[in-house]
DNA sequence: AACTATTTATAAGA
DNA sequence: TTCTTATAAATAGTT
């Protein structure tokens, strides 16, 4: 439904990507909301971007988002009221959507080492429990991300050897070793190797075009 | 879209709302599977009717849902499954100290689908939770330990592919295509590469050797 | 389960 | 980015 009929396969072209997906994301949670309410059902909408990002729609009233959502509209509607002995509502209720690893350490550190069962309520370390699961989420999104990127470049870097050694393989077959006449020859595929952290580049195609 | 301008509110027609259950929730699903193929994101879609029945979509394959799916149709060939009524707490009480994913599987889909608060104590589901979190830790633990030994072999088969490199430039360098000299030259790096499935052997060594 | 009249979503353009 | 608009797609009510 556009002004073409689209074939739905991958959109090479990054920032058209990004638009589409920015439209397209914001259509199906809209959607998502409509089931839930039309026909009384519980529908969740979990997507991660490919840097890692999370977008999350919950009907549920149980979901993260929506305990959030409530604590934040409840904390604005009373900004200081909770100010006398009981502040650790308040320092709860100040969850951000998401809390940072350093600030959740920090509460852990702080409140669940010497518990004082008078402040800590468990709302509140349900919620920690949540953000804690939040937390742990992210980072194993951005450990299963950074490996997968690992696998991908070295599969690059090897396919990049390979067509090395394949040229060097003909260079030898055809007894010629005068490099001068072959300068021409596409031997650059240790640019394919650029991307990986740590890569020694090991001078061979240099050398060669050199002689 | 459709015949009149609908307002988004719970339908309370039962049917009515049954119709437009199945028609939106296989349109939600289509949305979300062409925003995963479009955008290249991985995009989660749950649904649970007011039956506790479950739907679903999972862009990547290898979901614990997906799994579910599997199981579920490789079971429905099992003839009578649960003879008796009440034999919760004794399946319950059964739990080793790790079932198995199938097994587990199995509890979930059997008695969350359609719970029977009768026969389901929080005992229970306590002790379902723990078991379903070691099974994705145990699960988890495989998943980074393939992808470790992933990049391990992809590491030393860069290893060895860049040695070949080295001794090809060798070869060059000096000249000397008269590999008969040099047969006890340490050429086997590229049995460095044998653990890795669907390694292309590229010959270049064994055509060095014969010639 | 099919069929359409409409509404809705959205691709491309501004 | 945001808005506009032509068009494709989804779907509400009907058969």
């Amino acid at each position: 439904m556009g002004r073409r009929k689209l074939v739905i396969k991958r959109i090479e072209d990054k920032s058209a990507r990004q638009v589409t997906f920015t439209k397209r994301r914001n259509g199906l949670i809209k959607k998502a909301k409509e089931l839930a309410v039309l026909c009384d059902v519980d529908v969740n909408v979990i997507i991660f971007s490919s840097r890692g990002k999370l977008y999350h729609y919950c009907s549920s009233s149980n979901s993260l988002p929506d305990i959030l959502r409530r604590y934040h509209s409840h904390v604005e509607a009373e900004p200081s009221a909770s100010a006398g002995i009981c502040q650790t509502q308040e320092h709860y209720s100040n969850y951000a959507s998401c809390l940072s690893c350093r600030e959740l350490l920090q509460i852990v550190e702080r409140d669940l080492r010497e518990p004082d069962v008078d402040n800590l309520s468990i709302t509140d370390l349900v919620h920690l429990e949540e953000q804690l699961q939040a937390a742990i989420m992210r980072a194993r999104s951005t450990k299963t991300r950074l490996m997968l990127q690992s696998i991908t470049s070295l599969h690059e870097k090897e396919k990049g050897l390979i067509e090395d050694n394949r040229l060097l393989e003909e260079k030898i077959t055809e007894n010629r070793i005068d490099v001068g006449a072959n300068e021409k020859t596409d031997f650059n595929n240790s640019a394919r190797c650029q991307m990986i952290p740590g890569h020694q580049q090991h001078g061979l195609l240099d050398l060669l075009r050199s002689k």
